[in-house]
RNA sequence: GCUGGCGUAGCUCAGUCGGUAGAGCAGCUGACUUGUAAUCAGCAGGUCGGGGGUUCAAUUCCCUUCGCCAGCUCCA
């Protein structure tokens, strides 16, 4: 019998005759009870798929990506069954795994109660015990649409006219599934599973078709980590910057002033400050200039930017003043260009780094606001650089080395970095395009910074670097973006004097570290779940008397901090020290001094921290100590 | 914008299968002078998101509108 050479994972060769299953391969290695599919020579398959010939083989368990998509795709279909053994006029339409997930789509006559969750919660438990064998079937494009017709799934039928035969479909039980696959090889296999929550979901994502019903639902190879996933939902929920917003008094959205308008409360205010402090500062310290533009401008100056033709849909109606229409401005780039414009420029001025914490107002369909992650009026902390052709790479890699140092002193160190290229649609010349997107691939080669290459996702206009900062829970947040500007310089034809004697045009490129303040601050409220690192706690340090004997040593000590800098109150309320510090560890005060007689006739401080530890500390020593931790960012 | 859910005191929530509402915390007043996450008592507080309709009567049912939440969509 003829045999095929299979060159597994850790190099080692396996001989085994033509026609093995991929599942007696794994029997003999002993490995079935983790291994859920297999890869030969790249390809996904299933188990019971059978060797072909000399390949190179991957074992897929849960543990890999690849191995979680098929658990959790087999696990959309387990979903599938339950939700059509129990309610058989349910049609299915797509049901694919996600991050951290799996969905599917029905049509059904009524949105799904978290009732019917829990039976069909239920049910697949019941299936995974009937412990069904998984079959894949491969089908002729004719035999599959009458297969599903027969089965009364409109949905499937309309996806298979779209695709090319051979087309495969999974089987388990009486349960039928118009599939790619691979799957798990029985239904048993699922063993840690948990329905999220129901939504309404369009077909094929278009607002125009009907919309389903879509149940969410997660799944593990074990228990454990289902329970920690569990667990991690739950932390997220606690970290809710809207709710911690609410409960440490950092801002609120009124209704009476409208939806996304952010109003910020005095302990938001001053965390707010005290960032944008840090920015103005370092921002000067790296070579940038400070500026400074209004809220609205005339109309024409939208009309000569483009915006008013690409960005009609976010801005909102002109007003009129004295006849002339002015628009509230989505973005401020045109002023900063203006600026530009005020003087003749020599190819020696260049480059200019012009930054500028810009208000600006943008309409978001009602839909999407969320918090402070998605307003209607933020402020970018926004920069453009000006500079010549040659420039770009050296300005790049300042950006990045700037970016990585500002999201670094808030405590993010892991990014996902996009690199977006030349879309369908662009302005500007090729030759420019690539030398842009050169310019910006060599920077992020030069600082080691690994990145993705997102090809024709860049802007019209020009290729931009994003950047995704990773928070404590693992969570992407999209925050810095670089971006090179081919359009508005010609838009607005500026210009500098070259070496030359002759006039060119200068790039533009467009930077946001932290994208909006209001949104950095939400991601920075989850992020230290409210407990903000001492510098910009709103109250860094709380005295609590005991009694009202030590009010004026506690004074004197509030004196000494306030001179010193050091954001303190005192809360000499006639109350329990109990109280006191339960309400100071509530609103997360970073430093609690406690002071009674003792402390008094000794002159110290009982220091107790957010994390309940005590210390005695003489009130020099307990200044030096916060100071320290102030300046230095830390803690 | 779309689908579904929700909107009751400053906050968190209960309640009314139609007869104009209740708790805890917060607030105010008083007592207690207190040692590391809630001292006790009393008082006060709501046109039940807004508008309209049905009804003898609406916070409750219906319509509409605004807002919030989840998801979809969108994010040149």
């Amino acid at each position: 019998m003829a045999e095929a050479t299979l060159r597994l994972e850790n190099q080692t060769e396996k001989k085994v005759p033509l026609g093995t299953t991929f599942f007696d391969l794994v029997k003999s290695l002993g490995k079935l009870k983790e291994v859920l599919a297999v890869r030969v020579n790249g390809q996904p398959r299933d188990l019971s798929a059978k060797v072909e010939g000399d390949a190179e083989i991957g074992l897929l368990t849960f543990d890999s990506p690849e191995g979680k998509e098929v658990y959790r795709h087999s696990s959309a279909h387990l979903m599938a069954q339950a939700v059509k053994e129990l309610f058989p006029t349910a049609k299915m339409t797509i049901g694919p795994p996600i991050e951290d997930g799996f969905y599917y789509d029905f049509d059904f006559e009524r949105p799904f109660t978290p009732e019917d969750l829990e039976k069909i919660e239920a049910k697949m438990v019941e299936i995974t015990k009937r412990d069904l064998q998984v079959f894949r079937m491969e089908l002729s494009k004719e035999e599959a649409i009458r297969l599903f017709q027969e089965r009364g799934e409109p949905y499937k039928v309309e996806l298979i006219e779209e695709i090319e035969p051979p087309i495969s479909a999974y089987r388990q039980g009486d349960f039928i599934d118009l599939c790619m696959g691979p799957h798990v090889p029985s239904t048993g296999k699922m063993k840690a599973f948990k329905l999220i929550a129901s939504a309404g979901a369009y077909w094929r994502g278009s607002e125009k078709n009907k919309m389903l019903q879509r149940i969410y639902g997660t799944s593990f190879a074990k228990k454990d980590e289902l329970d920690a996933h569990l667990k991690k939902l739950e932390e997220i929920k606690k970290r809710d910057h809207r709710k911690l917003g609410k409960e440490l008094d950092l801002f609120s959205i009124s209704d009476e002033i409208g939806p996304g308008l952010v109003l910020w409360h005095p302990n938001g205010a001053i965390i707010r400050k005290t960032l944008e402090d840090f920015w103005r500062e370092a921002h000067v310290k790296s070579g940038y200039e400070l500026v400074y533009s209004p809220h609205i401008a005339r109309l024409d100056l939208w009309k000569q930017s483009g915006h008013l033709q690409f960005y009609k849909e976010n801005m909102y109606a002109p007003m009129d003043i004295d006849g002339m229409p002015f628009e509230l401005k989505p973005m401020n780039c045109p002023f900063h260009i203006m600026i530009y414009k005020s003087h003749l420029r020599s190819y020696r001025d260049l480059p200019f780094r012009w930054a500028e914490l810009g208000t600006v107002y943008r309409y978001e369909r009602s839909g999407v606001l969320h918090g402070l992650l998605r307003v209607r009026g933020f402020t970018q902390d926004d920069a453009h650089l000006f500079c010549r052709p040659d420039q770009i790479e050296s300005e790049i890699l300042k950006v990045l080395d700037f970016t990585t140092f500002v999201l670094k002193t808030f405590g993010f160190e892991h990014y996902d970095i996009y690199l977006s290229t030349r879309p369908e649609k662009y302005v500007g010349s090729l030759e420019r395009w690539e030398q842009a997107t050169a310019a910006l691939e060599s920077a992020l080669k030069q600082k080691g910074l690994a990145y993705q290459i997102d090809p024709g996702e860049g802007v019209f206009y020009g290729p931009k670097i994003d950047m995704k900062i990773k928070d404590v829970l693992g969570r992407s947040w999209q925050c810095t973006t670089i971006q090179v500007d081919f359009n508005l310089p010609e838009r607005f034809g500026i210009s500098y004097r070259g070496e030359d004697g002759k006039e060119h045009q200068p790039i533009m490129i467009h930077r946001a570290l932290m994208g909006s303040i209001e949104r950095f601050f939400g991601i920075l409220i989850e992020h230290y779940a409210g407990a903000f690192p001492i510098w910009l706690a709103p109250v860094q340090a709380k005295i609590l008397p005991i009694t009202e004997r030590q009010r004026e040593y506690a004074g004197q000590i509030q004196q000494r901090l306030r001179e010193a800098g050091v954001r303190s109150e005192m809360d000499d309320r006639n109350e329990k020290i109990g109280l006191k510090i339960r309400e100071a560890q509530l609103m997360k005060v970073p430093y609690m001094l406690v002071v009674g007689d003792r402390e008094a006739a000794d002159q110290t401080l009982a220091v107790r921290n957010r994390a309940g530890e005590s210390t005695t500390l003489t009130l020099d020593a307990f200044e030096k100590k916060i100071l320290e931790e102030i300046t230095t960012r830390v803690g």
